[in-house]
DNA sequence: CATTATACCTAGCGTCACAAGGTATATATC
DNA sequence: GATATATACCTTGTGACGCTAGGTATAATG
């Protein structure tokens, strides 16, 4: 089976991180206080979630990583590559579109 | 186990069902059919997930069915009750709120 | 000295969307 | 009159993903 296309709106934490990793290199634990934090504690990604997505992320090709020890704790710093800037504005472009469909029904007064 | 507060971005599908359903009542093929042509294409939900979804929110009772054949062909009308239309209007203000978190991350130049 | 914050990580679970298939009648095509 | 397409309902099985809940370890705070 192909390893499923698109689960339709998941991909979101993908997506963020991505958008986040684009402006600066980030570590894991400031990615999440970064995501609260930038969406006004609407939306809050626990480490659950964006450990092993950062994980996957750096196998697929997306993320490259520098370790650095930092008053005696470990940072992981991750950096965005060419790829995962592709898979960033793809991303995007879908999460757009969504958008804009899901948006304009909601809107809508009444449909035929 | 709680019975899984929101499992985020799920529950587009109950989003959009409900929100057509609030205009009139309609069956499920034409529910399927209704969603691709409002949103131009850009979401197609098949029958394996509206027809789950359609009984699921029968057995919560924010719908309810009447039944009728046309031309031979049996067909389920589904209409909103009002535990139906509260319960659409939260997931669309959950969707907002969401939206515009998202939006606004995606838009903004630069994160500190 | 105990708690909170920082910083990393994994395992297991449940939900949900999806693909794929199944039934049956009506209509259109050939 | 056979074959395919459209209509209209449905279920099963699978896989991915996000979530909860844990675990380790050091630094700072009370």
């Amino acid at each position: 089976m192909p390893p499923a296309p698109s689960a339709f709106l998941n991909g979101v934490p993908e997506l963020l991180v991505l958008r986040l990793l684009r402006d600066r290199e980030m570590y894991g634990y400031e990615i999440v206080q970064a995501i609260r934090a930038a969406s006004g504690d609407a939306i809050t990604f626990a480490e659950g979630v964006i450990y092993p997505l950062l994980h996957g992320l750096e196998r697929d090709g997306a993320l490259t990583t520098r370790r650095q020890t930092i008053n005696g704790r470990s940072r992981v710093y991750y950096t965005v590559t060419p790829d995962g800037v592709g898979r960033l504005e793809a991303l995007a472009e879908h999460w757009r579109h969504l958008n804009d469909a899901i948006s304009g029904i909601l809107a809508e007064p009444r449909h035929a």
